[in-house]
DNA sequence: TTAACAATGTGAAATAATTAACATTTTTCT
DNA sequence: AGAAAAATGTTAATTATTTCACATTGTTAA
């Protein structure tokens, strides 16, 4: 149970959100092709994604609903919850900062960052904006663990930096520049323009 | 060199960018391990990605960037280019169209499309902005032949039935609900908060 | 009661992606 | 000139992920 590859964790993450969507409507119990019809991937899939985690279900009924939900959660999320910032409060910024805002997960955005003074001391979605100057100490006084990069590329290494000094564990960069940090931060990028691109080839190429 | 694998192509578009730069710095030749330090991947996964498109470099000088360059460009672009739409115009379609606004690339944002009146009818980034109901008439007119959705969650299932009837060929769904569409439609999902919940779960357990 | 069905759980096979290992070759240095 | 160094190109090995195939077992219906 232990090392769970990453795309488990990926979809073990979505399955949560549908099976909250479920629960919510009042189901249950639901089985694998459910899920997998939601999800569009394989029912196979979806049960070993749940061996893995050593849930079990009921032999022709599925999986119970709720139970799921609990010990993806247990698997997934922190005990204590974990705090997060974003730093880059233009449009990218404020889209994720509102995902995050209404929900109450164990994931918080405990503050955001920008270069802009018009911007620093107002509140985006209920979260207060600092400079970035104010990096190292906010992070500190709000037990920050992890940060979002939004800001314009040419920023991102030297963002990326002052993360890490301030003593980040972990990085999601949505700037289109790659950015290096010490082995012991994990990182995970990602890149729209990348993603288009891609989906442009298969579109090319596929026909 | 006709089936390249979905990872190579992501990469592929990524050395493009970084290779860009180095390009209008003045750089003639590059090394393998310098295109995966900037990547921060391995050199023989660099050496292995250009090998599967054929190109070959020149021993001790390393790969010649301009013809790198237009290589790739042949391989992922398409001749006449690949008109896209954007669906959705709140912060995160905004940055979306924000992005390619300015680039002139071989993908470019035709036409944006939302629900709200306040909007239909502005210009987003010099792109003009019509209703949703217009989507059959505009993808027709503009060509538009990839979609992407950046719609609350709960309407991401009638707007891309929408712009599957409309004709588009790819759809890139950043809504966190998945949808479904036709086989023959190509489909790239990306949900920022599974990709939040994944850093939070590896840094947790890797501490 | 018993046969047919429909679901889970999982070992084993297949596929996809990465990494190791190394032959080859150009350049540089002595 | 010859040896050492530094790079590419590529086969083979490894690792990661997905899928197949099927044993197992509640449930339903005749």
């Amino acid at each position: 149970m232990k090392n769970l590859p990453h795309k488990t964790i990926e979809r073990l993450s979505q399955y949560r959100r549908a099976l909250l969507l479920c629960h919510a409507k009042g189901m249950v119990h639901i089985y694998s092709h459910e899920i997998a019809k939601i999800q569009h991937i394989t029912p196979v899939q979806v049960r070993r994604d749940i061996m893995l985690i050593g849930y079990t279900g009921t032999l022709r009924k599925g999986y119970n609903v709720k139970e799921l939900i609990d010990l993806i959660g247990q698997i997934i999320d922190s005990e204590e919850g974990i705090n997060v910032c974003v730093v880059g409060i233009g449009n990218l910024g404020r889209a994720i900062t509102n995902y995050f805002s209404g929900k109450r997960t164990k994931l918080s955005i405990a503050a955001v960052f920008d270069v802009e003074l018009s911007k620093v001391g107002k509140k985006y979605y209920r979260i207060d904006c600092f400079h970035i100057d104010d990096i190292p100490r906010i992070i500190k006084e709000r037990k920050i663990e992890i940060g979002i990069m939004t800001v314009p590329g040419e920023d991102a290494p030297a963002i990326a930096e002052m993360l890490v000094k301030a003593g980040i564990k972990g990085l999601l960069n949505y700037t289109p520049k790659p950015v290096n940090v010490p082995d012991d931060i994990y990182l995970e990028e990602y890149d729209m323009i990348t993603s288009l691109e891609k989906v442009a080839f298969f579109v090319k190429t596929h026909h």
